[in-house]
DNA sequence: ACAGGCTCCTGCAGGC
DNA sequence: TGCCTGCAGGAGCCTG
């Protein structure tokens, strides 16, 4: 299940192949769940529009997209490439100087991909979407179980998009405690709350709780400024770590090229119910908790 | 306002 | 062997 490593994983490698492309055509599945805007309106938005770069915010991917051309030939990709040598092998951002005018946005759910593909390339069952880009390349977006989400903003029309909650990798200490402060709901579901912290889910929770010796179940306004300095910084790391390691595949995750990762092997708690705690050997101890599992070492967290 | 529970959806594991 | 049941969970919605 994507989280904040995983979605910043695909997120990057989206970037580093399609920033610059732009976009032919764009092709909607017909079931109604995975579309905030509906799939003829986003189809019309997105074609002829040049893809400026594509970001995580929380556990959203966010591409932004140049002004919609007139369906000519694709003259703004050409010059770009040429330009700045070629800004889908990765280049600074900065290399494309146009200003965002819509953006894509696509919430991956639990088992939604967003891959990178070329057009003959075999179409995986539950694909929603295809993206049709100049260069031959080909977005795709499947999802099984069809929790994720996608949504086309004209940034004429509405905001850009701005994720509920703050960013667990820059948050500082004093805000971190604020979100925490006079609640009576367990840290955990805290931790699990997007329009508090975005982009933290069940693994990397469970993960940063036992990296600050914190049970699950504590209240989050219990918590003393000493745990909760451990657990910004648990949480920073854990999650940093992972992106370092190309995130977790626990279930079906892999990245833009279809590659898993590698953090599921360093877990410490998450999963590894009945098996014994890494630094005590206690047996990790496995609860249900605001609906979702959730393991912790009764030892080492407190 | 806040907290907690229910629901959506499909694939897979486990039991008989 | 094959079917059935239950479980997994992000986030929006509903209720107390």
């Amino acid at each position: 299940m994507p989280e904040l490593p995983e979605v910043e994983t695909i997120a990057r490698g989206v970037n580093h192949r399609v920033r610059g492309d732009r976009i032919e055509q764009a092709w909607f599945g017909s079931h109604p769940e995975p579309f905030k805007t509906s799939p003829a309106q986003q189809a019309m938005g997105l074609e002829g529009r040049t893809i400026l770069g594509v970001q995580r915010i929380g556990k959203h991917i966010v591409c932004d997209l140049g002004p919609a051309d007139d369906g000519l030939p694709s003259s703004r990709s050409r010059k770009n490439k040429d330009a700045a040598g070629s800004p889908a092998d990765g280049g600074p951002l900065d290399e494309i100087d146009s200003v965002s005018e819509a953006q894509w946005i696509v919430h991956l759910g639990m088992t939604g991909r967003l891959l990178v593909t070329t057009p003959e390339g075999p179409v995986a069952p539950h694909t929603h979407a295809r993206l049709g880009l100049a260069s031959g390349r080909e977005i795709r977006f499947v999802d099984p179980r069809r929790f994720g989400r996608l949504e086309f903003r004209e940034l004429a029309r509405t905001e850009g998009f701005a994720g509920p909650g703050a960013e667990p990798l820059t948050i500082e200490a004093e805000e971190f405690a604020a979100l925490f402060r006079g609640r009576k709901l367990a840290v955990k579901a805290a931790l699990l709350n997007q329009s508090l912290l975005a982009g933290v889910g069940n693994i990397y929770a469970d993960e940063s709780l036992f990296r600050a010796g914190i049970r699950p179940r504590r209240r989050s306004g219990r918590l003393t400024r000493l745990e909760l300095g451990r657990l910004r910084l648990a949480l920073k790391e854990v999650l940093e770590h992972a992106i370092r390691l190309g995130g977790s595949s626990v279930s079906d995750y892999v990245d833009a090229d279809g590659v898993r990762g590698f953090f599921q092997l360093e877990h410490c708690v998450y999963l590894r119910a009945g098996e014994p705690c890494r630094q005590c050997g206690a047996p990790i101890r496995r609860i249900l908790l605001a609906g979702r599992g959730t393991h912790f070492c009764p030892n080492c967290q407190r």
